[in-house]
DNA sequence: ATCTATAGTTCAATGGTTCCGAACTATGGA
DNA sequence: TCCATAGTTCGGAACCATTGAACTATAGAT
């Protein structure tokens, strides 16, 4: 009878924030590549903040909505807080535009 | 005995050019979104005209270039035609200037 | 003409990544 | 305590990327 004690969200390695600086601009770049990421992108950029669920469309899968979330996050796209048994999800502008100046605008300009 | 003929090259549906009407941001950013993909289209942009071979660094497998090469015509980003037994692999520049502005600028200003 | 070297393509095998249902954790509220 | 809701994790299937080996095509030399 073995004990294996599983530490959810705020402990796991899937919420930690990266230092911009270690994110290469191909990482990023392959965050912005996926329809429905930028959609997520478009969405944060739109608001100040939004739970999970509401940064995509109502029918995609939770566990997918997670993994884009990791991604976002791996990318330093976007920052996650715990909120109650919600996410509260932000844009990472300004670290995002300090480290690649231009890039966020100029995807969001081009999604037409 | 049967007799498969294979055309190479110049009649491959690999060798064709999208219009850039038909290219996603998506697909345009998943072109990019590549280290070794990023070098080429750095050393395509800094002359009119490479071979295959010259836009990589010497070590890169020939197949490996083959479908780099691949992925950059199929976003647009790239025009190849036949010479001789090189191919001449030039920037569309124009063209993907066009249909995303701003975006090939932004993307190697930021490959540090 | 035939041979040889070179540039690139295609194929196939392997390994990695992504998607998503199912099972799970966590929290808030009746 | 029970239930509903928000999100995470796991596992398998489908998809994608990498690259050696076999191939085509062309140029140049003999």
């Amino acid at each position: 009878m073995e004990m294996i004690k599983r530490f959810y969200m705020g402990a796991m390695d899937r919420l930690l924030h990266p230092n911009l600086k270690d994110v290469s601009l191909a990482a990023a770049l392959h965050a912005l590549a996926d329809p429905l990421r930028l959609e997520m992108i478009q969405r944060l950029s739109e608001t100040d903040c939004l739970s999970s669920g509401a940064a995509c469309p109502n029918d995609t899968p939770k566990s997918t909505i997670s993994n884009h979330f990791a991604v976002l996050r791996a990318a330093g796209l976007v920052e996650t807080t715990a909120d109650g048994r919600e996410r509260r999800n932000r844009l990472r502008r300004a670290d995002f535009d300090a480290r690649f100046p231009g890039l966020l605008d100029t995807v969001l300009a081009n999604r037409s």
